[in-house]
DNA sequence: AGCCCTATTGAATGCTCGTTCAAGAACCGG
DNA sequence: CCGGTTCTTGAACGAGCATTCAATAGGGCT
């Protein structure tokens, strides 16, 4: 179907990687370039520096989201509240797979910018309201099994903290059981919230 | 009753607001020289080398737990429970503080430096460990006012986890709301806990 | 005063970084 | 095959970085 991808995007897929595994401040020009084996010029031809690498890069992750994330971990699971832990599952594949090394990409780059341009800040924003996004349309899913009380946006943001902790700690530690004791607590919450729903189905 | 501080501590204590407000990477040898205005060789006569600057900050967080952040939360505080919302307001008086810029120091250096050195990992464990077991102290004096079955080092690091998560999302999107959703989305889950405990207090 | 050890000075070093740009190659419509 | 545009080359540049070190000052002891 497509060629070779073009100078822009094998850019980008570079700088994806690199950012991820090294961050944004530790990764060089010259990393790109040489993994890329292209030159300076080249790249000072499509971008014209280095931050603009990075807005792309925060872009592709953002329109990327269901195609590379979401989708793949929903696949084959249909319950909502299922599908919130099947996502959280995809992440501690990531973990085992990086041999606990792994970072969320974008709450690394959260934390590591700490005086950001607000271009950059605002497509980390972004991000994040995409990736709770997601989680909203299981909790809508999910309509009345949940109690009529509760608030979904928080409980959304909720999940992407457990996420988020968990792999900071998992990282930290070297240790994939701090992220599963997180998603253990987080499972223990949605039981109980569950539960009331299913107790006292009308009440607020 | 002390005199003026020494090289080493006025070091130490410009590299933790340095640190904290730029992160490691970003901030110089020379930042640290101006703002104690010191020369270089007086630096490398105390430490050999930024990399231990780094370590000499850690372990002071780790020492000053309880003087500097724990003790000053829970002042007036009783109830255990209420100590570990104590602990959380604190931080969220710290986002206000700095017009939602504010990030954890340990957090923040946990996802900056991506290939560290096992003594500087070992102790930013360390430090997450520390922050745990004080919440730990606040579970188990709760003692019987939480369901028997409860892991309550899963709890403790979960509250850990909804900290850094709130504080994260609060910086991303330079507003407190997202913390103050996630402290309630806590404060449900223990509410919870707690009344499955008062229900049947003797089951597990 | 003389001595020794410790502490400080601050210019110099070598390296890496992001970025530039003049020169040349490749491409394409006519 | 020409003329113009787009893309690529890679050396060069200046700034900033962590670190070094010979020279100098200070402080305590006899």
């Amino acid at each position: 179907m497509s060629g070779a991808p073009d100078v822009r995007t094998r850019i980008v897929m570079a700088a994806m990687e690199l950012f991820w595994a090294k961050g944004y401040n530790s990764t060089s020009i010259a990393d790109i370039l040489s993994r890329t084996q292209l030159n300076a010029g080249s790249l000072y031809h499509v971008f014209p520096g280095k931050q603009d690498v990075l807005i792309a890069v925060l872009e592709a992750y953002r329109d990327g989201l269901y195609e590379n994330l979401v989708d793949p971990a929903w696949e084959g699971v249909d319950d909502p509240v299922e599908r919130i832990f099947a996502l959280l599952a995809r992440y501690r594949w990531l973990i085992l797979e990086t041999d606990c090394t792994y970072g969320c990409p974008i709450g690394s780059l959260a934390l590591e910018l700490h005086e950001a341009d607000p271009v950059v800040r605002d497509l980390l924003a972004v991000n994040f309201t995409g990736w709770v996004g997601a989680i909203m349309k299981c909790l809508d899913a999910a309509g009345d099994r949940l109690p009529t009380g509760v608030d979904k946006q928080a409980l959304a943001e909720f999940v992407l903290t457990t996420m988020e902790g968990g792999v900071m700690q998992a990282r930290t530690h070297r240790d994939v059981g701090y992220f599963d004791r997180g998603v253990s607590a987080l499972r223990d919450h949605f039981d109980m919230l569950l539960a009331r729903a299913a107790r006292r189905p009308e009440t607020v």
